[in-house]
DNA sequence: GAGAAAAATCTGCACAGTGTCAAAAATACT
DNA sequence: AGTATTTTTGACACTGTGCAGATTTTTCTC
């Protein structure tokens, strides 16, 4: 039975090992051409010569090419996610500072990962690791909100207005607001703005200095 | 110039052909094995087969395998769209009934098509094609729900609270809950009496004789 | 530390599926 | 019949994936 020690799909060893650099060139190389050739110029061919492997040893590091996907999914969204936390940690424990720099952060990561995050929102509905990955980043940030949502006031039992609820709305709110900025070519910074002025009325914070670009 | 009488993606007539029948058989052929097969099992050779030509030939009348899905979605959702417009403009003037009408014959329609209405959903974000025919559906659905809704009173007028931007939110939440009932294996009757109750509520009609299963 | 055993990594090829195309066959038109 | 148009075919290129071993790296033993 070593079938234990073997990771789902792959024939690999979840064991720490040193192809551990691989297996990142190749995230590396796909995040790349996910840029530059989108989700489907990007083949398994090509990745793989650019992590220095052939097609068929790529399968040996991933189970198939949306399995290296939804790595990069639960690669960029484990920043996110660390972020926020060490955010809403730090000095900022003001309910109005952390949510700025919430909403701030995952602007910015929108910014500097947009295909990635792109590609986790209109795979996720077809490939079931993709969704997995996505939703779980989806759930730590609501929580982490849920916090700083009961710091500011909201009700924490059980009900529709109480803080977890509020904070999966806004957070699921900035996903779609956020997404749809990227493919339509919006500005994410208005879309940040108008994100933050309903995330602090949500949570009954009074507008103090939003965002740049105050207007009406 | 003869590409101007082409159709993108084909190398086929726009202009009016026999060959109409075998298109029908095409989408018939589809539908059957979306259901069966579901959309990965079902492969262009197997619809060819079902449709009694070869893999090859298919490629005249679609342009690829998504096209074919994106024909199968267009057509399914023009018959839901032309049975709201007859409901709409029949007996059922009073916009109680016309709504009830509305919900009923949409969640029919994910009853009798669900697979095709779940593959609109899912293919969306990535088939183009697929993400047009959809969108323009929920479109007309929403524009046919604003006119009950301005009949039953909403504002006309440009503003978060007219009857366009509620009609469009409703539209869009029926489509997310039918959906989710379809995929996780819940009661598309419940979900059709829930959203109906949501419906009314949103439109200021009273409820007066629900779906069945009253309750609290 | 040499050498064997085990584990990790990799290669090469096979196979099925999609999409393209030029040329053949069927059909319609005059 | 002769020609133009529609429809079909068959072969080809490319992609994702599976797999049987070959090769490299690590571990163990003496």
């Amino acid at each position: 039975m070593e079938d234990d020690r073997r990771e789902a799909g792959t024939r690999r060893r979840v064991a720490p090992t040193k192809g551990d650099l691989r297996e990142r060139a190749i995230l590396d190389a796909a995040e790349q051409q996910l840029d530059s050739e989108g989700a489907d110029g990007m083949t398994v061919a090509t990745i793989a010569q650019a992590a220095g492997i052939t097609r068929g040893a790529l399968y040996f590091y991933f189970g198939s090419k949306n399995e290296v996907l939804a790595a990069l999914v639960a690669r960029t969204v484990a920043t996110l996610r660390a972020e926020m936390d060490a955010a809403d940690a730090d000095g900022a424990s003001a309910p109005g500072d952390a949510l700025r720099q919430g909403v701030e952060q995952t602007a910015r990561m929108w910014r500097e990962h947009g295909t990635v995050m792109r590609t986790a929102v209109e795979l996720s509905p077809t490939v079931p690791a993709i969704d997995q990955a996505w939703r779980s980043a989806v759930v730590a940030l609501a929580d982490t909100t849920r916090g700083i949502a009961e710091r500011a006031g909201l009700p924490a039992g059980p009900g529709p207005h109480d803080a977890a609820a509020v904070a999966a709305a806004l957070v699921w709110m900035t996903e779609r607001a956020l997404y749809q900025a990227t493919v339509s070519g919006g500005s994410l910074d208005e879309a940040a703005a108008t994100l933050l002025h309903v995330w602090l009325a949500a949570l009954g914070i009074p507008a103090g200095a939003e965002l740049g670009g105050a207007e009406g």
